[in-house]
RNA sequence: GGGGCUGUGGCUCAGUAGGAUAGAGCAAGCGCCUCCUAAGCGCUAGGUCGCCGGUUCAAAUCCGGCCAGUCCCGCCA
C-alpha cells in the first residue's frame, strides 16, 4: 500500500507534467501535510515558486495545475486559497477504504522498502573493565531503535557492539591484576571480579602514583599485542567478566547486539597503514605516522595530522576505525554504515571519513553517517552525577526508575482499593519504568543535550511512555468488554509467527523433481545428439558461458552476491515464514466496514494513515523523536475520540466501526512502540 | 586562534526540503466522572523564534557578521 501523501504526490506529478510539460522542473516537496487543520489535510504550494519562471500569477498557475490533476475518489473539491495555495481535503469514504485495507495486516499496510540495503549500526559500545553508565544509555537506546526501524523497513541490519576491549588501559589493568591477584591468572575462576570498577580505580591510582608501574603497564600493552600467553589470559578474564555484566543490562532492556570489539580489527591494522601508504597520503612526523587533514588546522594554522601510528609503534583508535570501516565495507558489504556516538566525536568521524575517502577505502556507493547525540544532564543542567559526585551506573539508574514506578503503582492501587498479584505489579512496574527511560531519551531531538528527570519521564501526563501505554490500556479495556459480550473473540496475544509453509515447500519439491526429469531427458537427448558433429562443443560452450555469466552476475560483485542471498532468503521466507517479531500483530478480529462520521473519528483515521510516511522519514533522517511525536499525537487523538465517541454503547453499525478503529489504533500503538523497543501492557 | 553542536513562552522541547495567524507538553488559573480505566478531556493566559544585516513575493528555516553556552583541536578512546 502506498501512503496517501505518496499517492497525492504521484497524481500531482502527472497533472503537473500534463499542465506544464516535462521541461518545467517540479518544485519539491510537491505535496505537504496542511500547516493548519483548517486548511484541510494536505496542501500543494507548488504554484508560488513557479510565478517567476512561468511569468504568470500564482493563482492562475494553481488553476491550470488543478485542471490537469485527477483527484477523483480521493479528495473533495480542492480549494484555492491565499496567494496560490491548493488545499486538499480527503473524502471520508476514501479514508475508510484505506483504513479497511490495513485491518488484519501484520504490517498495518506499511510496505517494505523497494531498495533493501545492508545497514550496519554501530551502537552501545561500552568499555571492557568499566561498568556501563549513563554515557552508554543514549547510544544503546537510540541505536537499538534505529536498528528496529530499519529492520522493519526491510533492510538487512547488522547490529555491532564496538566494545572498547583493546588499548592502553589494558596495560594498566593487566599489570595490576598480576600484582594484586596473581592466582586469578593461573587458576580457573579463582577470582570473581565482582567489582570491575573498583579494580579499575585501584589500578588507575597505582598508575598515577608509581612510575615503575607506569613503565610496566606500557610493557604489558606491548606484550599483549605481541600475543604473550599470560597477558592474553588476564585480558580474556577481564573481557569475560565485563561481557557478563553487559548482558544483564541488555537483557533488561531487551536489546540484541553482536559483540565485535576493537581487538577484532587488531590483525588488520598494519594493512591500514599499507593502504594509506599506497594511496600516497601517509607521512612521518616526529616519529609518528600521520595523514595530514584537509580543512583542519591547529593554532598556528598548520594542517592537523590524524595519527595512525604512534612513535612507539602503537596504533590509535583512528587506525582501528579505519580498519573497521574497511572491514564493514569490503567484508560485511555494508551499503549504509551508521555510528551512534556522542556529538563530541563529530570531528573524529569527519576526519576518519575524509582519510578513508582519500585512501579509497570509502567509495561513493557507500553511505557512512555519524548519528550524534547530546549529553545526559542532571536537573541542574550539569553532567549527570550521583549525589556523591560519581558517574551513575546504568544498572542503578534503571533500577531506580522501576522502583519509583512501583512505589507510585502501589499508592495508586491502594487509593483505588484494588488488589493485584505480585507478578502483575512487578511486570507493570518494570515495563513502565524501563519504557519511561527509553521513551524520554528517544522523544527528544537527539542532537541536543537532554535533562534526565525521573519525575518528568514517569509523569502520567504529557509526552511520556506512561501516557501512551495508558491509551493502549484503555483500548484493551474496551476490547475486553466487547469480547465479554461474546461478539468477537479476542485472539490470545501473539501466536508464533513462523511456521512451515507446506504448500510452498511442495511447490519447491515439485519444481526440483521436474528439473531432474528435464535434466535426465536432456542428457538422453544429448547422448543421441552426440552423433551430430560440433554440437557437443557448442553445448559445452553454452554451459561454460552460463557458468561465466552466473559467476559474474552473482558471485563476483557485492551487489550480485546480495541478490543471490536475497533470492535464497526469499525462498526460505516463502517456505518457513518470516520470523518477524516486530510486526507480530494479532489479526483484527473483525473486518468491519468503517464509517467515519464524526470529527474525532476522522481526525483519528487520518492520523492512523500517516504511519508509513513517518517511518519512511525516520528511516532516512534517523530521528526517532519523529516517531515518538507521531505516537503521542495518536494517543491524544485517541483520547479525544474516546471522550466524545462512545464505542460499546453505540448502535450498529457504528459500534463495529468504532471497535475496528480502536483495534487499528491499538495495533498502531503496539507496532510503533515495539519499534522504539517498548512493550505494551493490557492492563495497568 | 580554528572547528562542531546548541540558543524558540516561567520550564522541557517540536517545527520535516523557505510558505497562510510559530506548535505541543509541563507548571499556573477555571471547568468536566449516575456513562467503555479521570494515569483522561475541554477552556484561559503566556513568544521581538539569541542579536544585527542580506537573499526572496514570502525567513524560526537559506547566506554573512556578532553574542552566549558546550564539546573537540599530535601521539587516550
Amino acid at each position: 500500500m502506498t501512503s496517501i501523501q505518496a499517492q497525492l504526490n504521484h497524481r500531482f506529478t502527472q497533472g503537473f507534467q500534463a499542465a506544464f510539460g516535462p521541461e518545467v522542473a517540479i518544485p519539491q516537496p510537491l505535496i505537504v501535510p496542511a500547516s493548519n487543520p483548517k486548511f484541510g489535510d494536505y496542501q500543494c504550494n507548488a504554484a508560488l515558486p513557479l510565478a517567476k519562471p512561468l511569468q504568470q500569477k500564482p493563482r492562475d498557475i494553481a488553476q491550470t495545475l488543478l485542471a490537469h490533476v485527477q483527484l477523483g475518489e480521493m479528495c473533495e473539491e480542492p480549494e484555492l486559497a491565499g496567494p496560490g495555495f491548493i488545499n486538499l481535503r480527503l473524502k471520508p469514504d476514501y479514508l475508510a477504504a484505506q483504513l479497511a485495507a490495513k485491518q488484519g495486516d501484520r504490517r498495518l499496510g506499511v510496505a517494505e522498502t523497494k531498495e533493501p540495503q545492508r545497514v550496519i549500526v554501530d551502537f552501545s559500545s561500552p568499555n571492557i573493565a568499566k561498568e556501563m553508565h549513563v554515557g552508554h544509555l543514549r547510544s544503546t537506546i537510540i541505536g537499538d531503535c534505529l536498528a528496529r526501524i530499519l529492520e522493519f523497513r526491510g533492510h538487512e541490519v547488522v547490529r555491532l557492539n564496538h566494545v572498547g576491549d583493546w588499548g592502553t588501559q589494558f596495560g594498566m589493568l593487566i599489570t595490576y591484576l598480576k600484582e594484586a591477584y596473581p592466582e586469578a591468572l593461573t587458576t580457573a575462576d579463582a577470582l570473581d571480579l565482582g567489582d570491575l570498577v573498583a579494580l579499575y580505580k585501584q589500578a588507575k591510582q597505582r598508575f598515577d602514583q608509581d612510575e615503575a608501574f607506569q613503565q610496566a603497564s606500557r610493557e604489558a600493552v606491548v606484550a599483549l599485542q605481541a600475543g604473550d600467553e599470560e597477558s592474553r589470559k588476564a585480558w580474556q578474564l577481564l573481557c569475560d567478566q565485563s561481557r557478563r555484566e553487559f548482558q544483564v543490562i541488555y537483557d533488561l532492556l531487551d536489546i540484541e547486539v553482536t559483540e565485535r570489539g576493537e581487538s577484532f580489527y587488531n590483525p588488520l591494522l598494519p594493512d591500514v597503514l599499507k593502504t594509506l601508504e599506497t594511496a600516497g597520503i601517509l607521512q612521518e612526523d616526529q616519529g609518528a605516522q600521520c595523514v595530514f587533514l584537509e580543512g583542519f588546522s591547529n593554532k598556528e594554522g598548520q594542517p592537523l595530522p590524524l595519527i595512525v601510528q604512534k612513535s612507539d609503534g602503537g596504533f590509535n583508535y583512528a587506525t582501528t576505525d579505519l580498519a573497521a570501516l574497511h572491514y564493514r565495507i569490503h567484508q560485511d558489504e555494508g551499503d549504509r554504515i551508521i555510528y551512534v556516538t556522542d556529538a563530541g566525536q563529530a570531528n573524529h568521524f569527519t576526519q576518519v571519513f575524509q582519510v578513508a575517502r582519500r585512501a579509497g577505502i570509502l567509495t561513493d556507493n557507500v553511505e557512512v553517517v555519524h548519528v550524534p547525540f547530546g549529553l545526559v544532564q542532571g536537573e541542574d543542567g550539569k553532567k549527570l552525577k550521583t549525589r556523591s559526585g560519581e558517574t551513575v551506573r546504568l544498572r542503578d539508574l534503571l533500577d531506580e526508575a522501576v522502583r519509583r514506578t512501583r512505589e507510585d503503582l502501589d499508592q495508586r492501587l491502594a487509593a483505588e482499593g484494588r488488589t493485584e498479584t505480585e507478578a502483575f505489579k512487578q511486570e507493570v512496574a518494570q515495563t513502565i519504568g524501563l519504557s519511561a527511560v527509553k521513551y524520554a531519551d528517544l522523544s527528544q531531538n537527539r542532537t541536543s543535550n537532554y535533562i534526565f528527570s525521573y519525575d518528568k519521564m514517569l509523569s502520567l501526563q504529557g509526552n511520556t511512555s506512561p501516557y501512551l501505554l495508558y491509551a493502549y490500556v484503555r483500548i484493551q479495556g474496551i476490547q475486553r468488554k466487547a469480547a465479554g459480550g461474546a461478539l468477537a473473540v479476542m485472539p490470545e496475544d501473539l501466536p508464533p509467527v513462523s511456521g512451515i509453509r507446506w504448500r510452498a515447500l511442495a511447490v519447491t519439491a515439485l519444481l526440483t523433481v521436474v528439473a531432474f526429469v528435464f535434466m535426465d531427458a536432456s542428457i538422453r537427448i544429448h547422448h543421441e545428439l552426440h552423433t551430430i558433429p560440433l554440437l557437443a562443443e557448442v553445448m559445452r560452450l553454452v554451459g561454460f558461458g552460463y557458468g561465466l555469466w552466473f559467476a559474474s552476475r552473482y558471485l563476483l560483485f557485492p551487489s550480485g552476491r546480495r541478490d543471490l542471498r536475497g533470492m535464497v532468503a526469499g525462498w526460505w521466507d516463502e517456505c518457513f515464514g518470516p520470523v518477524d517479531a516486530l510486526a507480530a500483530l494479532p489479526p483484527s478480529p473483525s473486518m468491519a466496514s468503517l464509517h467515519l462520521d464524526t470529527e474525532p473519528e476522522l481526525v483519528l483515521a487520518k492520523h492512523l494513515l500517516q504511519l508509513e510516511d513517518v517511518l519512511a522519514e525516520v528511516e532516512q533522517e534517523l530521528f526517532p523523536n519523529r516517531l515518538c511525536q507521531y505516537l503521542f499525537e495518536l494517543s491524544q487523538k485517541f483520547n479525544q475520540f474516546f471522550e466524545q465517541c462512545p464505542v460499546l454503547k453505540a448502535a450498529e453499525p457504528v459500534r463495529s466501526s468504532r471497535l475496528a478503529l480502536c483495534q487499528l489504533t491499538a495495533d498502531t500503538l503496539k507496532l510503533g512502540l515495539s519499534l522504539l523497543g517498548i512493550r505494551v501492557l493490557d492492563r495497568i
